[in-house]
DNA sequence: ACAAGGATCCTCT
DNA sequence: GAGGATCCTTGTT
């Protein structure tokens, strides 16, 4: 069951939340909520990708896709895989590094109703767990690359609560990285919820990130 | 200008 | 567990 969430007092976070490395960004994204219009989203999968990273877009350098992860922290970088979905990414890091947080799932906060229309009148887990299914939920698509997810701009991330305690393990859907990035632990899950994908892969983490 | 391949999802077995 | 959908981005000719 999705967990109560008062989304209503919740502040958007500042630019300088994003300005960590990536692997050190993802766990603290869990419980930030997603805000687009009427839908509210709390994020409970997400994954690191860092410029070293042969799973990263930004193996290849700089092109005019993956422009924003080299970026400024705090913004998004959409792109579309598979010639269907959007996947939506958090830039980390600072100015001229390449880092970003894929958001790989969430929990419905606000706006089920609209998610299910978006989504083909399905329910459940189902309806969030997998990044395809969030760029979807939000009606996002390339156009939104670059956003400023700090400014309310109709695309925002509030803060909220961390999870009670975190999931980690390796990333999904990497098998043309070098092995040794495909053995990072570098997805991380909220543990106090259903809404993530993959998850026989996940295993608990004794001490969660520290807030904030 | 071309060919290859993908940070997925859904359906079927 | 396997395969097809679908189209843009990228690196190469």
């Amino acid at each position: 069951m999705p967990q109560k969430t008062d989304w209503s007092t919740a502040s958007p976070l500042p630019q300088s939340f994003f300005a960590r490395g990536s692997a050190e960004l993802a766990p603290l994204l869990l419980g930030k909520l997603l805000r687009r219009e009427d839908v509210v989203l709390r994020i409970t999968e997400v994954e690191a990708y860092e410029q070293e990273d042969t799973a990263c877009h930004a193996r290849s350098g700089r092109t005019p896709r993956n422009a924003p992860i080299w970026g400024p922290p705090g913004r998004a970088y959409v792109y579309l895989c598979y010639g269907i979905h959007d996947m939506l990414n958090v830039v980390a890091d600072r100015d001229g590094r390449a880092a970003a947080v894929l958001v790989r799932a969430c929990e419905p906060v606000a706006g089920l109703e609209r998610l299910r229309e978006r989504r083909g009148g399905r329910s459940g887990p189902t309806l969030l767990t997998g990044p395809g299914k969030v760029g979807s939920a939000l009606d996002l698509d390339v156009s939104w690359s670059g956003h400023a997810l700090f400014e309310d701009g109709g695309l925002e991330l509030l803060d909220g609560p961390p999870p009670a305690s975190i999931l980690v393990g390796p990333r999904i859907g990497i098998d043309y990285a070098d092995p040794a990035d495909v053995a990072l632990p570098w997805r991380f899950a909220a543990g106090d919820t259903d809404w993530v994908s993959h998850p026989k892969s996940l295993r608990r983490i004794h001490s969660p990130a520290s807030r904030e």
